[in-house]
DNA sequence: TCCTATGCTTAGACTATCTAGGCATAGACC
DNA sequence: GGTCTATGCCTAGATAGTCTAAGCATAGGA
């Protein structure tokens, strides 16, 4: 029974993305792109998590999204982080910190 | 919107668990404590999700269980890790550094 | 007597994920 | 022209692990 990175992804598909829209707008695509790349294909992003994550996140005051296009010409939703949407990654990201430290340190327990 | 390190917990409760009987057969309530007092209280463990645990890694083949008495005297069931589980916690705990690293790194990225 | 800590069980709700389908178009290739 | 792949968004339903909240039982201390 393998278990798969994905298996621990929960909640942190928001703070991924969340922290992929600190280099600036960037639509749903190149978002699930961006995170692939950043942890070496480590763990896909799939559609079916990605966009209701988006959906939520917008809900939230965390991201605002507007149609766009893309380089490539094409009709695109660009999602900008909001002011809020700053200050949850700052929080997530410690969050986030303190939990793996916490599991990290347990694991390596004698 | 505070985000609980509980938020986290998906799929990290089991290997915790696994990680616990290294230490010998212990049972459900002390299980949790330890694991509590390991990470200094920063995830509390919930008998709504500590005991449907425990019923799946035994239908799993990775604990055994039987019944016997704690040392306060009373009627306690038993869990001991097998060479499944041990070997699963070995897959388990490379699984969540390969996981909680990629997270890391993007979080900290540039 | 009452309260707390110990200890196990389980039904139902919640929610974030995945599966799997649909839709649309640009560009490359044959 | 036709086909295939990459790009791009949407969403219904299934899955699964968590939490809430209740029940049950007893030992020990105040």
């Amino acid at each position: 029974m393998r278990r798969s990175p994905v298996d621990y992804l929960h909640g942190t598909l928001e703070t991924l993305i969340l922290k992929t829209l600190t280099g600036g707008p960037r639509h749903g695509y190149a978002i699930a792109r961006w995170i692939e790349e950043a942890t070496d294909d480590t763990f896909p992003v799939e559609e079916g998590s990605l966009y209701p994550a988006l959906y939520r996140m917008e809900k939230k005051g965390w991201v605002d999204a507007e149609w766009g296009t893309s380089e490539l010409g094409r009709r695109v939703k660009l999602y900008r982080l909001t002011r809020a949407g700053r200050q949850q990654l700052t929080s997530d990201a410690a969050a986030w910190q303190a939990f793996a430290s916490a599991v990290t340190r347990v694991l390596v327990k004698a």
